[in-house]
DNA sequence: AAAACCATGTAATTGGTTACATGATTGG
DNA sequence: CCAATCATGTAACCAATTACATGGTTTT
């Protein structure tokens, strides 16, 4: 079963929701390590309720087309928690960037620069957005249940992101002491 | 064009291979960022020679079935210099054990724990590797002119299992001091 | 004699994305 | 009145994996 759907199990245990309200839910709140498009979920919806581990209600909004709350089911809940506890796959990894950088020797060390320059000002950005995502977090919520949870996973893109800055900190130095070819 | 040609043609840099040749050199080499299968590896072959980006002759061995060794032709590595100046596109994250800290509240926290020691367990196994091959780099390819790219690949692949494994730790030890539910 | 390695390939499937399409409501 | 937001969906496409299939060579 893909991983989307249990992704879209988990964000049900938050409260009933909408399709459009998960993908709310994933743009704001985990996008830092996991995406959906419309065009997955909404067929995912369907046959998550249609293997009765999510339910659908339609309901009516002023004047407005009905939209569809969707709350998980007790089959849902139980099917969900079984999948927390088997172990995480990790992807197959296929770093483009990595690649260029392997493959340096072919272009001059400046190409190779500027590909990582861009990197790392990504890295910086993605650092700044977790300060305030970490601010919101610790004024806000901090006595949520779950917020142990949240700043895990937090902490975690934080940490990647620090080293991922250094590495190309350290890149960026060589690459520029290298005698121009 | 797929990403996996461009892969493929970068590995042709180092010179005429089989599709074999070139399967064990991703294994061997890049593995910790990159990674292909034959099913997919052939086929595209197939395609960049069409396209007249790289040129196979057969060779015929002592009384085994030809083997087909492909070398760049010019236009090819013309078009992966031109690649390489190309932005990166950063994958979509869809990081599984992050999903499954995120909802660590659905279940005891012993289980978010054994999901996280797994992941530190093959952070360390990385480290250990890593390793390795630092050392065989410094000990056997000192001069050789594309060290310094192998080298920035390598510490990349050391420095975010350092971070990865920092995270696990400090996971670790938020979980067991948790009060068990 | 068996296991591991060399070498190539196809078919079916997976697991998505992108682009397109629609239409109402709300806020400026 | 225009833009943004709410809300749902389909069709075409993409890039790749997995499983299957074959058969010779070298090493143990």
């Amino acid at each position: 079963m893909s991983r989307t759907r249990y992704a879209l199990l988990g964000i049900l245990t938050y409260g009933p929701m909408t399709g459009y309200d998960m993908k709310q839910f994933i743009d704001g709140s985990i996008a830092h390590f996991w995406s959906e498009s419309y065009g997955n979920l909404y067929p995912k919806l369907r046959e998550l309720e249609a293997d009765g581990l999510i339910a659908g209600r339609d309901e009516s909004r002023q004047n407005a087309p009905v939209a569809v709350v969707y709350s998980l089911t007790e089959k849902g809940r139980s099917a969900f928690r079984d999948w927390l506890a088997q172990p995480s796959r990790e992807a197959r990894p296929r770093d483009e960037l990595l690649l260029r950088t392997f493959f340096g020797h072919e272009v001059p060390p400046a190409h190779t620069a500027a590909q990582i320059e861009r990197y790392r000002n990504q890295q910086h950005a993605a650092l700044a957005t977790f300060g305030g995502i970490r601010a919101e977090l610790e004024r806000s919520h901090a006595e949520h249940p779950h917020q142990p949870y949240w700043l895990m996973t937090l902490r975690r893109g934080e940490l990647v992101a620090e080293a991922r800055l250094r590495w190309a900190e350290e890149c960026l130095a060589l690459l520029r002491a290298t005698t121009p070819a």
